[in-house]
DNA sequence: CATATGACTTGACCGGATCCAT
DNA sequence: ATGGATCCGGTCAAGTCATATG
C-alpha cells in the first residue's frame, strides 16, 4: 500500500499535455526511459510487458513489502548501535550507526563484527592529513554517537504514511511552478514517436524546447518529488514481479534471478522482436548468429561479459556519426624571427597559433614542452625554413590578436551571442542523438576533437606534441546493420571503416594522434539507458561487496602473516586499497606522466614511522599529490618494512604484485570483484553512513550543510582535488574585512546601546553609511546588535567552508562514487528537494534511482 | 605467463552562463 | 545595471579492467 503513494514521479516535458492523457504519456515516456528495449505494442493503456531486470530492481523496492525487513533492520541497527558506540573509544572516528538494512549473504553478519561495514578508514583514523587544508581529521570530529534523530525518523517514516509527507511536499513544489524540473529525464523516451526514422533525428524539436523551458526559468526545487497517486498504476501493478528483491540477501538474490529473469527476458525478447522486426530485427537466434559472424569476421570477443543481455549492448543502433571542427582559417597575423616577421603557410601559421595562444599558461615554463612542441613544429617547417629555432621566436603578435578576438567576442550583444549558438545548434542537432532500440538517447562528445597541442598532465613526456586533426578517413563507424550509414560530413572524404558490432556501444573512433595505439570513442551521454544501466550495476556491485567485506577482511588480517610474500603483498596491498581507497595502480609506460597507485607504490612512497604509522606522499591519477599519514595494524607496519628492506626508493614496495593478481585474488573472495569496487564502496558507505548520523531533522539548510559535510569527507577519502582559484585569497581578505567592518559597527551598536540606556543620543552623529544616525530606544539597538552578530556569524562560517573547502572537489564523487539512491532516499526522507544536491545533467543522469524507497540503505 | 589491445570509467580544468550582492 | 563568485557543461586526459595474443 504505501509504497504504492511512496515514490517520486517523474515529471518532465510532459507536464503541460493534457490532464487526462498525462498519466498515460508519462506512463510510456517512464517507461520507455528505463526500458529502451522493451518496446511496448497495441494500445499503450492496455501495455503489457516485462520490466528489463534493472528496472524491476528499481521497482521492485517499492513494490514489494518492506514492512517486515524494516522492522529488522531497526532491531539489528540498534544492536550494533550499542555495541559499537562501546567500542569505538576514539573521538574521531566514525561510529557505526544503524547498519545493514539487509541481513548479508554468505559471510555472516554477526553484530560483533558490525563495525566490519564501515570504510576502514573510519574505522582507523587517519593520524593526519598532511594535507595541506584538509588537516581537518577524519568525520564526525565530535558526533554525539547516536544520532537518535535520524533513527527516529527513519522509523516514523515508516509508520507514517508517505503519501501524506510527500503529498504536502509536492503541493508546494507544483504550486510554484509547473515547469518541467527534470526535463532530461524523458529525453530518451521522446522516440516513442519518431522511432527508427533516421530523418527524424535531425527534425527532433524536443532538445532546443527543452533547453529553453529549462533555462528561461530556473527550474523550481521539488517539482520532481510529487506524490505517487499519480503514477500510473498500471504500471506498478505489471511491473510488480518476482524480481523484488531489494531485501533479500544478495546471495540468494542471485540464485533466484536466474531462473526467473531469464524466463521473463526471454519472453519479452519475443515481444520486442514482434514489434521491432519492424526496424531490422531479426529474432533473437538470428541476431546472435550474426554477432558469432561478425565476431568471426571483426575477431570480436567470443567471451561474454556475465550480466547484461549476453554480452550484446543493442539490437537496433542508429546515429548520424560524428561533426568535424571547422577547417582553419588563417589570419595572416605574422609572429616575428629575430623581429622580423616571418611568413608562414597557412599549416605552419595553424601551429604557431596553437602555441601562441598557450603563451599564458604554466606549460610555458616546462622545457618539455617546448622541446615537443618545437620538434613538431619543425617537421611542418622544413629543415631550411628562416625559423631555426624557438628560442628567437616571438609570438607576441599573434598572441594579441587572439586576445583581441576573445575581446571582441566578449563584447558581442547577447542577441548576437544567441544567433551564433542557435545556429550552431542547427548544424550539430543532427548529431546529438541516436537512436538506440527505437529510443532517442543523447549522444556524448559528437565532436570530434580539434587539433592542437597535447596538454599533458604532470610531467607528462608528450606534452607540447601536435595532435594532429582527425578526418573522416580516421574514424570508424559502429551503427546497426540496417541503419543507413551516416553521410561522410566533409565532401570528398569518406569513413575509415563502418562496422555493426552491436558488443560495443562505442559509436565511432577513431586513433589518438598522440599515442596511435589508444583510442578515442564517441559513446551515448551519460543520460543514455545504457550507461544509466552500468551505473546501476556498478552500485549494486559495491553494495554486494557490504556482504562480503567482513569475511574479506578477516582474510587479509590472517595473511598478514603469510610466510608467502605474494600473499603478503596481496594481503596488505588488499588493505591499503580497503582502508584508503587507493587506485589499484597499473603498470605505465615510459611514455606517460610518472604516477602511481596502490600496486605501483615505490619504496619512497610510503615512509614508515614507529610505531605503527604509515606516511603516504605520491603522485596519483593526473598527477595529483597523495599525502596522508595513517596509523595502522602493527602487522601491516612490520609487512611494510619487510617490503622496503633491500631495496632502493626507486623500486616496487610490491614486487611481487600487480593490477591483474590483484583482481584475480579479490575475485576469489567476491564473484565480479576488483579493485576500484572498493573506492566506490568505501565512498557510498561513508555518505549513508554520515548522513545518517549526522541528519538531525533541521531545517533544509542544516541538512543541506550535512550533505555537504559527508560529501566533503567523501572527497577527501577519495582525494578528490581542485586547483585553488586565483581569486582566493583575494576573496579571503575581502571576507575577512568585511567582518571586521560588521564587527565596527556593532562596537559602535553597543556604545550607542549604552547611551540610549542613559537616555543619551548616539555618539556620531552619523553612521557608518554617512547618514545621521536615527535615535533608537534600546530594544531596536539590541535587535540590532543580535542581527548583526549573526551576520558575522554566518560569514565565519562561510568563510571557514571556503577555506576548507577551497582545495576539495566535491563534483567528482557525486558523479561517480556515490550511490544516487543514498541521497535520493536521503531526500525523501528529510523532505529535501533533490534539485538542491542534483543539478539538470545529474538528474538525467541519475533518472534510474529516481524512485527508490525512501527507506533505501547502501 | 607476460604483454598488447580494446572498451569503458574516472578526473581535473576551462570558459561561458547564471546568480547574487551592491 | 554591474561585476565578481559560482555553477555547469563540455573537453579530453588518464585511469581501470577484461580479453586477445604470442
Amino acid at each position: 500500500m504505501y509504497q504504492v503513494k511512496n515514490r517520486l514521479k517523474v515529471t518532465g516535458s510532459c507536464t503541460r499535455s493534457v490532464a487526462l492523457t498525462r498519466n498515460r504519456k508519462l506512463l510510456l515516456r517512464f517507461f520507455l526511459f528505463f526500458c529502451p528495449k522493451f518496446v511496448l505494442y497495441g494500445n499503450p493503456l492496455s501495455i503489457s510487458f516485462a520490466l528489463p531486470e534493472f528496472l524491476s530492481h528499481i521497482v521492485g523496492d517499492e513494490t514489494g513489502s518492506r514492512v517486515q525487513p524494516v522492522s529488522a533492520r531497526r532491531a539489528i541497527g540498534q544492536s550494533i548501535l550499542s555495541k559499537s558506540h562501546k567500542r569505538n573509544a576514539r573521538p574521531d572516528t566514525v561510529k557505526s550507526s544503524s547498519q545493514p538494512s539487509k541481513p548479508s549473504p554468505k559471510p555472516s553478519n554477526d553484530e560483533v563484527d558490525s563495525e566490519d561495514d564501515k570504510p576502514l578508514s573510519c574505522r582507523i583514523s587517519t593520524v593526519s592529513k598532511v594535507d595541506t587544508n584538509h588537516a581537518k581529521k577524519g568525520p564526525g570530529t565530535s558526533v554525539s554517537p547516536l544520532p537518535k534523530p535520524s533513527v527516529k525518523d527513519e522509523d516514523s517514516d515508516d509508520e507514517k504514511p508517505l503519501s501524506l509527507k510527500y503529498n504536502s511536499k509536492s503541493k508546494v513544489g507544483s504550486s510554484n511552478n509547473h515547469k518541467p524540473v527534470v526535463p532530461k529525464v524523458h529525453q530518451n523516451g521522446s522516440a516513442s514517436k519518431d522511432n527508427t526514422q533516421l530523418k527524424n533525428i535531425g527534425l527532433n524539436k524536443r532538445p532546443p524546447d527543452e533547453e529553453r523551458s529549462a533555462s528561461v526559468k530556473k527550474p523550481k526545487l521539488s517539482d520532481s518529488v510529487t506524490p505517487v497517486n499519480q503514477k500510473p498504476v498500471a504500471l506498478k501493478a505489471e511491473i510488480k514481479s518476482d524480481d523484488d528483491d531489494d531485501d533479500v540477501p544478495i546471495s540468494q538474490r542471485i540464485k533466484k534471478q536466474a531462473p526467473s529473469s531469464s524466463n521473463k527476458s526471454s519472453s519479452v525478447k519475443q515481444k520486442v522482436m514482434k514489434k521491432s522486426s519492424s526496424s531490422l530485427n531479426q529474432t533473437n537466434k538470428k541476431s546472435k548468429k550474426m554477432m558469432k559472424q561478425k565476431q568471426s569476421k571483426y575477431s570480436k570477443p567470443s567471451k561474454i561479459p556475465p550480466g547484461s543481455g549476453e554480452g550484446q549492448k543493442w539490437t537496433s543502433l542508429v546515429h548520424n556519426g560524428v561533426i568535424f571542427p571547422p577547417e582553419y582559417k588563417p589570419h595572416g597575423v605574422k609572429m616575428l624571427y629575430k623581429g622580423k616577421p616571418v611568413d608562414l603557410t597557412p599549416e605552419q601559421e595553424e601551429v604557431a597559433t596553437m602555441f601562441s595562444v598557450m603563451l599564458d599558461t604554466d606549460y610555458m615554463a616546462k622545457p618539455q614542452f617546448k622541446e615537443n612542441f618545437w620538434g613538431d613544429w619543425r617537421k611542418i617547417l622544413g629543415k631550411n625554413h628562416t625559423i631555426q629555432n624557438l628560442e628567437n621566436c616571438d609570438f607576441k603578435p599573434i598572441y594579441e590578436w587572439h586576445q583581441a578576438e576573445k575581446e571582441k567576442k566578449k563584447l558581442m550583444t547577447t542577441e548576437e551571442k544567441k544567433a551564433i549558438k542557435e545556429e550552431k545548434m542547427k548544424i550539430e542537432e543532427k548529431y546529438m542523438w541516436a537512436i538506440v532500440d527505437g529510443v532517442k538517447e543523447k549522444v556524448g562528445n559528437f565532436r570530434v576533437e580539434p587539433p592542437g597541442l597535447f596538454r599533458g598532465r604532470g610531467e607528462h613526456p608528450k606534452m607540447g606534441k601536435l595532435k594532429k586533426r582527425i578526418h573522416p578517413s580516421d574514424i570508424t563507424i559502429n551503427i546497426g546493420k540496417d541503419a543507413p550509414i551516416p553521410e561522410c560530413p566533409i565532401p570528398g572524404e569518406s569513413w575509415k571503416e563502418i562496422r555493426h558490432d552491436n558488443t560495443v556501444t562505442w559509436l565511432a573512433y577513431w586513433n589518438d594522434p598522440i599515442n596511435s595505439k589508444e583510442f578515442k570513442y564517441v559513446f551515448l551521454a551519460a543520460s543514455s539507458s545504457l550507461k544509466g544501466q552500468s551505473d546501476k550495476e556498478k552500485y549494486e556491485k559495491a553494495r554486494k561487496l557490504k556482504g562480503y567485506i567482513e569475511g574479506i577482511r578477516k582474510a587479509y588480517t590472517k595473511d598478514f602473516g603469510n610466510s608467502d610474500v605474494t600473499k603478503k603483498q596481496v594481503a596488505v596491498a588488499t588493505y591499503l586499497i580497503d582502508k584508503l581507497a587507493l587506485r589499484a595502480g597499473n603498470e605505465k609506460d615510459d611514455d606517460e606522466a610518472d604516477t602511481v597507485g596502490c600496486c605501483t607504490l615505490k619504496v619512497e612512497n610510503v615512509e614508515p614511522e614507529p610505531p605503527n604509522i604509515l606516511k603516504f606522499d605520491f603522485l596519483g591519477k593526473d598527477s595529483i599529490r597523495y599525502q596522508n599519514e595513517v596509523e595502522v595494524e602493527l602487522p601491516v607496519f612490520k609487512a611494510i618494512q619487510q617490503f622496503r628492506t633491500g631495496k632502493a626508493g626507486n623500486d616496487d614496495l610490491f614486487d611481487k604484485l600487480d593490477t591483474s593478481k590483484l583482481n584475480a585474488h579479490l575475485k576469489e573472495l567476491m564473484p565480479g570483484l576488483t579493485a576500484k569496487v572498493f573506492r566506490t564502496y568505501n565512498a557510498s558507505i561513508t555518505l549513508d553512513d554520515m548522513l545518517t548520523r549526522e541528519t538531525k531533522g533541521g531545517d533544509v539548510t542544516q541538512n543541506l550543510v550535512v550533505y555537504q559535510h559527508a560529501n566533503k569527507e567523501v572527497a577527501i577519502i577519495c582525494n578528490h582535488q581542485r586547483t585553488v582559484s586565483k581569486s582566493h585569497s583575494a576573496q579571503m581578505t575581502r571576507l575577512n574585512e568585511k567582518i571586521d567592518e560588521l564587527k565596527g559597527v556593532i562596537k559602535e551598536l553597543e556604545s550607542d546601546l549604552a547611551r540610549a540606556k542613559k537616555g543619551k543620543p548616539p555618539s556620531n552623529k552619523n553612521g557608518p553609511d554617512g547618514k545621521p544616525k536615527r535615535n533608537l530606544n534600546p530594544e531596536a539597538l539590541e535587535k540590532k546588535i543580535a542581527h548583526t552578530n549573526a551576520k558575522i556569524e554566518k560569514m565565519e562560517r562561510d568563510k571557514e567552508t571556503k577555506e576548507d573547502l577551497k582545495t576539495v572537489a566535491l563534483g567528482t564523487s557525486k558523479i561517480n562514487y556515490l550511490d544516487p539512491r543514498i541521497t535520493v532516499a536521503w531526500c525523501k526522507r528529510h523532505e529535501v528537494p533533490i534539485e538542491k544536491l542534483f543539478n539538470k545533467s545529474l538528474l538525467a543522469k541519475f533518472a534510474w534511482s529516481m524512485d527508490v524507497d525512501p527507506s533505501f540503505r547502501f
